[in-house]
DNA sequence: GTGAAAGCGCTAACAA
DNA sequence: TTGTTAGCGCTTTCAC
């Protein structure tokens, strides 16, 4: 790949032949092969003598081991795979905040730990077999997947036969694979009673219920709606909020027949949903209570501030960390359910 | 890895012997391996009866290819490497918006081209040979760096011997690496034109001016401060917004003698000024005027809206994308300095 | 159009 | 303690 040229010769001695491979290497210090490899490999049975020699001659000789090679021959890899499965919302990017914050802490986490992230996004209807196809390739020890999008049964099948996997998303009673998340129904609840505490009267749920959590967050919500008779119903939006914040416009001028209390599938559409209130001059929480899910750090620098309910992504990202790497190991581990968190604040 | 056990005799037809290695699917359809590999390389020199029946049985017996022995063979990954160094800030985490942000444009640009992403964050003072380590792997085709932080001088020399390597910082006269980034000088000027034409008299720059990159900004707003006489200096703090909260609060309550507009180095100290401001009672702009830089989506939704120089980070991540790909292929690119843009709010 | 054989660069038995 | 050897699973000449 780089061509090392020599461009000015500032140095007396001659540039070092350049150690490419291990058997380079071997032949520069006169050992064989198997030796250089112990010696890097800081194996004791090599002698100390030569180990040193075999490491100055390695540095001098610019030489790198091949990962891709000694990964192949020792069967492991070392990378931990990420996928990120967009199928819910084809238009919805990697760039979700979301996801992006528990990427962040899972880096930080597995970096940790030795291990490197391949990261891979998924559209999963162009791609049916894209699960089978990643925990197979030979390239990761071990596979995290977060948000289970639509594709619950995909992700039950590979589970079956594949047993370092990790999902972040919501838990089904009775289901295979093993998951991290928030208890979506309960803060589901908890928004709702919220809201309802706060005055409201009517309710929307503002964003999609095609993923399964979100699905189980208007559930939540739903059922202490009902428990109070208060009516609630769904305003359904695209999930990224550049492409949600026309239809949220939308709604506001056409749908809301009585609603005076959001709750927001996320942070970022509860944002969203205010700068469009806002801009109709409706005054939060006088006009409008609102509620968000995730508690991202931008939920407490909103003007008003955000009440929301917190989903501890930092935690997540340790238990993921945590039980993928047992798995890892042979143990098959139960699920975790995190419990959700009311942060009040000043929009319910 | 996987125990493939038969849990419970759902099906008539005895499970399909797994096919795991290439081998193992030529010996199933009675050819060799070397046709198997073909055919399922789709190479023109099969015939398409024996393409069709190895690609049934591929499916039927759940084959996949080792992508690790095939990169290794092939001598061609298929993966991009991504590293983020953290020099300039041990307690920095890789959870960073602004790097967040960036690294998701990257994933979605480098995953439609085919590539996967391999993240591997960077300690530079836990390991001096980071940078030479990971482009020497033979794990990756190429590799992005995300910030310069204190390591200049390493990318400089990884860059003499290693083409395939983008960075995205700032860019020096008559540096060596290709750099794509905003104009940071030009961006800190103005952020100081914006701050003394809304009325500011005194200025404080707030963040840190060790990496590269902050270095330029202040510079930009001095150069204009200087010349219009109006005095700047620095308000040190750390670069996360956790860690920097309580230090701007101690900046406020000792530090300002005169300073009515403070430039941040970036929109998340921006808003965690904001913040620390409004809890003292300060209003914004009338008390302190306040301008960002970066203008993540978060910077239209405070309130006051976040006047910010903003840097087009989809633009950015494409060009990244675009460069390392040409270099890849072996042509030797100029760095790319993207115009900032002053993005005027209510901030100042 | 297909098979046989030689590696990609490394590691780990097994010998010495 | 070190060398020799046989692969990891795949691709690609070179024959046929």
């Amino acid at each position: 790949m780089s061509e090392p040229t020599h461009e000015t010769a500032q140095e007396l001695a001659p540039p070092p032949e350049r150690a490419r491979t291990i058997t380079d290497l071997a032949r520069i210090a006169g050992v064989s092969p198997g030796t250089v490899s112990r010696a890097l490999a800081g194996k004791s049975l090599v002698n100390a003598k030569t180990r040193e020699r075999i490491e100055a001659l390695a540095r001098e000789h610019g030489f790198r081991l091949n990962q891709m090679a000694s990964r192949l021959r020792r069967q492991k890899t070392g990378v931990i795979g990420v996928a990120i499965p967009l199928g819910h919302d084809r238009r919805q990017h990697i760039s979700d905040a979301f996801f992006m914050t528990l990427l962040g802490y899972l880096a930080d986490e597995l970096t940790e730990r030795g291990y490197d992230l391949m990261l891979r996004r998924v559209i999963p209807d162009r791609d049916g077999d894209w699960l089978d196809r990643f925990v197979g390739s030979g390239m990761v020890d071990g596979v995290i997947v977060i948000g289970q999008s639509d594709q619950f049964e995909r992700i039950e099948a590979a589970a079956a036969r594949f047993l370092p996997m990790v999902v972040w998303g919501n838990h089904q009673e009775g289901q295979r694979h093993c998951v991290v998340g928030t208890d979506n129904f309960a803060g589901g609840r908890l928004a709702a009673e919220r809201l309802i505490a706060a005055g409201a009267s009517t309710i929307g749920f503002l964003g999609s219920t095609d993923p399964i959590e979100f699905a189980a967050r208007y559930a939540g919500a739903k059922s202490v709606a009902d428990d109070k008779g208060v009516p609630i119903r769904a305003l359904p939006t695209h999930l990224s909020p550049e492409h949600a914040a026309d239809e949220i416009a939308a709604h506001l001028a056409s749908d809301m027949a009585g609603i005076d209390g959001i709750f927001a599938a996320s942070d970022m559409l509860a944002i969203a949903c205010m700068t469009e209130l806002q801009k109709r001059g409706i005054d939060v929480p006088g006009g409008m209570k609102l509620v968000g899910f995730d508690d991202l750090p931008i939920a407490s620098q909103t003007r008003p501030a955000l009440t929301t309910i917190r989903q501890d992504i930092a935690a997540g990202a340790a238990r993921l960390a945590d039980l993928l790497l047992r798995r890892m190991g042979g143990e098959n581990t139960a699920s975790v359910v995190l419990p959700p968190e009311l942060v009040g604040r000043q929009t319910a």
